[in-house]
DNA sequence: CGGTCTACCTGAAAGC
DNA sequence: TGCTTTCAGGTAGACC
């Protein structure tokens, strides 16, 4: 479920209850995530949460010795609750803090996981990934030389981590009726006038469903409900048949790459 | 290299 | 009602 927003309205969420604190103790239930939880996780044990950052839609909660990275897959969420709180069904991860509280990793698919960095290293998964879209690396420019000559559809283009990170199915659906370009529309054959369009929306998509996120999801530390999910005003993704806010149509369901697109047919060419 | 597809998992919803 | 199928917000890795 989990895209940039929820990933960063995440951090944001636990971070005032865990920054400075000292972790106690750390309980892998389920060690078996997208991989195999490594052994070295548990370094981290007696150590002082020094920083928690984001990278792409992994989240890195750094100590002296080394940084648990943490990535909520498809149906991961994230709690901060009193440790004395029962675990739930697929509560996989808990590292629990000296002040009572425990932060919880619960994801139903496992497709989640908890990676240990080094000390001045970086992880492997992050060599290949491209900008953070909300700084100023992804700008007009960059994007549209990286799309010329590239025969893939924008939608997909937008997607793929090697371009820039964070944009998932959601937003990139989003961006693209925003824009109003046709998520099938060769990247490689897009106007650079175009991107001048899409970039800036990419962003402010993106930055507005933090804000709505950060603004929902006050209560991060309480002990029902979902942390990291917030209603969000979507325009067109899961309103496949319902009409265009724009121009009444009924939007179009596609598939592009087994995942699933929404879109209309008169406002985006 | 770029493009495409599969696999990993559970559970909710839709289909029959 | 209950069984079966489909689909879900991600992404590494295999393949051509």
């Amino acid at each position: 479920m989990p895209e940039l927003p929820e990933v960063e309205v995440s951090r944001l969420g636990i971070t005032p209850h865990m920054l400075g604190e000292t972790i106690k103790s750390i309980r892998i239930h389920q060690p078996q995530l997208r991989w195999r939880v490594p052994d070295e996780v548990m370094l981290a044990e007696h150590q002082v949460i020094c920083e928690i950052t984001r990278r792409s839609k992994y989240l890195i909660i750094t100590t002296a010795v080394g940084s648990i990275i943490l990535h909520l897959g498809m149906s991961g969420n994230l709690r901060v609750i009193d440790n004395s709180v029962p675990l739930k069904k697929h509560d996989h991860i808990e590292i629990e803090l000296e002040n009572g509280k425990v932060l919880r990793l619960n994801d139903p698919r496992r497709f989640g996981a908890c990676l240990w960095q080094n000390p001045n290293e970086q992880h492997a998964t992050f060599a290949k990934l491209g900008p953070e879209p909300l700084t100023d690396d992804f700008d007009v420019e960059y994007l549209y030389e990286k799309s010329r000559n590239r025969k893939t559809a924008i939608k997909q283009f937008l997607m793929d981590n090697a371009i820039v990170v964070g944009v998932g199915n959601i937003y990139a659906n989003e961006s693209l009726f925003k824009a109003g370009i046709n998520p099938k529309r060769e990247a490689g054959k897009i106007s650079k006038k175009r991107y001048q369009l899409l970039v800036p929306i990419v962003k402010q998509t993106l930055s507005d469903a933090i804000t709505q996120g950060g603004t929902t999801l006050k209560d991060f530390a309480q002990t029902d409900g979902k942390p990291g999910y917030f209603a969000q005003q979507l325009l067109v993704y899961g309103r496949k048949g319902e009409p265009c806010v724009t121009c009444n149509t009924q939007l179009t369901e596609i598939r592009q790459g087994q995942r699933s697109t929404v879109y209309c047919k008169k406002c985006q060419k």
